[in-house]
DNA sequence: TTGCGTGCAAAGGTTTTGCATGGCA
DNA sequence: TGCCATGCAAAACCTTTGCACGCAA
């Protein structure tokens, strides 16, 4: 698996490299690199193998029933886990420490050992909310 | 929505509430209710909508590309977290206070909701651990 | 030169939809 | 009776594959 660099990966891991935290489904990786000379089977082909490979993390996003992935393979994020907010997408790192303690108390109570590069949060994130709590403040204003 | 109670939907109720934990893809259902009237079509309708009630938790599953629905009605379920071990995909409850406490902190480190409805923690449980182990052994013993 | 990876197009699956009909309230 | 939900089949999508060719090592 990956013994050959070819164009076609190196166009994919920069497109990858240059837009980190970011969600996509393979379909909107072949779109944004269409003009780039990559061919639909090729992004398919090379995103199951870095997911393979644990390059690409599987996130899941609410509505639709379309896989997205993020691109993992910094060293810095193999060590801690990572939050989804679900309004706006984006991606949060949670902090090192905080990581460790959260898998060592699963470990613990449910002797279950948590998979950081599997495994993601999902939740709403501060900025999200702040915007609904003025979109509800603005809704009673109305009233 | 949810506003009749035909038929198929109790058939589909009735069947998911027989097999808490297990996850099933649309496709699992559709087959092992082949028998029982209920359509393909409505099968995809009605997963839909209980997805969106809240009544299924969506879960992935390594390999596949497929999306794996879990029954989530369960009231006392709606209070914790979730584990999914990918090695043998059974479902583990997480218990309410080591729930909370994880919920809370963080909370507190990253400013960050956590949805207990939406994030499962994917991982590796004690039984398929012990069983790796084992392999192990008799591997080494085999040299 | 060798053989992996690609492109293309076809095949294989999965999910969604339109429309007429049946069944719940 | 009035509508919602279903079934069926077609359409729309998405993903995988076979094969010949090009390119990295």
């Amino acid at each position: 698996m990956q013994t050959y660099a070819t164009k076609q990966r190196k166009v994919l891991l920069a497109f990858l490299e240059e837009h980190p935290d970011e969600l996509f489904s393979v379909k909107d990786i072949a779109a944004a690199l269409a003009g780039e000379g990559i061919s639909q089977s090729a992004v398919y082909r090379n995103v199951a193998d870095m997911e393979e490979e644990g390059k690409l993390q599987r996130v899941t996003k609410d509505g639709t029933r379309t896989i997205f992935y993020r691109y993992a393979d910094d060293e810095e994020c193999k060590k801690h886990l990572h939050l989804s907010c679900f309004k706006c997408g984006r991606t949060y790192h949670m902090e090192e420490p905080v990581t460790d303690e959260l898998i060592r108390t699963v470990a613990k109570s449910s002797d279950f050992e948590v998979d950081s590069h599997t495994t993601v949060l999902y939740g709403v994130c501060r900025a999200c909310r702040t915007r609904e709590e003025d979109h509800g403040t603005k809704e009673k204003a109305k009233k």
